[in-house]
DNA sequence: CGACCATTTGATATGGATCAAGCGATGTGG
DNA sequence: CCACATCGCTTGATCCATATCAAATGGTCG
């Protein structure tokens, strides 16, 4: 339930004017109705099969999403971080949990409400619909990163969140091997190993385990097939 | 080019009444607003990277969309049979190209018209947000199958197929196996063999081997995972 | 009938998984 | 403030599922 996920970590505090996050004014109104709520390190924000009744969008940190099969695989989904939308389902029902990578801020937004508005205003219409679509086309994506080699996946990986988390130079991992394995259908040695190839080759640099420096850009990009 | 594209097969024929697709009421301002064309097996109906102005409903035939990488490997996106719509983007520009598996009948209708109409009617709209979602909750199971092991993801094949193509008690592929596993992201000796050890197995039986008998449903939902 | 193409089957190779230590950073209790 | 437990990551050794290479079989069409 959400009420329960929620109550994993903190007060809902919908204080005044909502704070708008970075760019995408596209998505306006959807910033307009939602009330933001932090939430914990590791912590649920919504399971799997729970009812859809409200979508999310990350004001700071990184969420997953992911599924688990019967025998404990694990599959992540998506990360989200700041500016991303998750959440948002057709159907009634959360097809995917999510969870909270870091301490993370995310404005929640009550689904039948949008979707009201969405009757009467045929941009937020639109807006929803491109939602999906964004959505759509990053599955798309992350179905060729997994029907290839490990070193095209991890650098498919790395290419990737260079665009999304790099801070000075940097790119900045908020998750663990684990998630960066679960995501690219991999195990956390294969990763770690292809880490350490990659730094070999002189493709990257290893500061440290969760800072990456990409020296050599394209010949990840020539892996990326 | 869609012209071009379509030279490949047949004459457009956009004879009097829209012929209407079984079910799917849904789509009904779709199906009314497209003309009929027919594709031969293996023709192009349109390639990656060419301008998506048109979307496509399946009247009968298989359809196959497909990216290739720049080695030559191929990845399946979907197959698409009578009733589904296919060629939907967001973008400006196909994003796969689509191509006949058999002989194929296909209602073409253009996309500025439903988006034009989609702004003022919000039936439409959300028509066609419902078409980009169910696309979504297609590619997602997709990439479940794919972190799968070879049996896995054949069982999880066959009865996604079973769904979609069953004629009296059996299975009728009308793909080939290098159809089959380039879906799957397997070769097609280990979809061979994979099928072969369901025999065996009493799972399935291969009358031929376009014609599959699910033998026993529970083992293959076992395998599913 | 013969040629061609799709499929199956067989033998071997290999990329990534699994099993098993080691190592480094982080935090905790004494 | 240090010693030690813990956790996340790396590295090493071996195994196994699937790929690859190769050939035989079967089905289809001119």
């Amino acid at each position: 339930m959400l009420a329960q996920a929620h109550s994993v970590s903190s007060k809902a505090t919908p204080k005044g004017p909502v704070p708008v996050v970075a760019g995408h004014r596209v998505e306006s109104s959807i910033d307009l109705m939602g009330a933001p709520m932090s939430f914990a390190r590791n912590a649920e924000i919504y399971g799997e099969g729970e009812p859809a009744d409200y979508l999310y969008k990350v004001i700071s940190g990184t969420v997953r999403t992911y599924k688990v099969l019967s025998d404990g695989r694990r599959q992540i989904g998506a990360f989200y971080m700041a500016g991303d939308v998750f959440g948002l389902e057709m159907g009634d029902e959360h097809t995917f949990s999510a969870e909270a990578i870091t301490e993370a801020r995310v404005l929640v937004v009550k689904r039948s409400a949008l979707v009201a508005l969405a009757e009467r205003d045929s941009d937020v219409a639109r807006q929803l619909w491109a939602l999906t679509g964004r959505e759509l086309s990053r599955v798309q994506d992350h179905i060729m990163l997994l029907i290839k080699t490990a070193q095209e996946r991890v650098a498919g990986f790395l290419l990737e969140m260079a665009d999304r988390a790099t801070h000075d130079g940097a790119v900045e991992l908020p998750m663990s091997r684990q998630d960066i394995a679960d995501y690219l259908g991999l195990t956390i040695e294969t990763v770690s190993r292809t880490l350490t190839t990659l730094e070999n080759a002189a493709a990257i640099e290893l500061p440290s385990s969760r800072r990456i420096v990409l020296r050599n850009r394209s010949a990840l990009n020539r892996l990326n097939a």
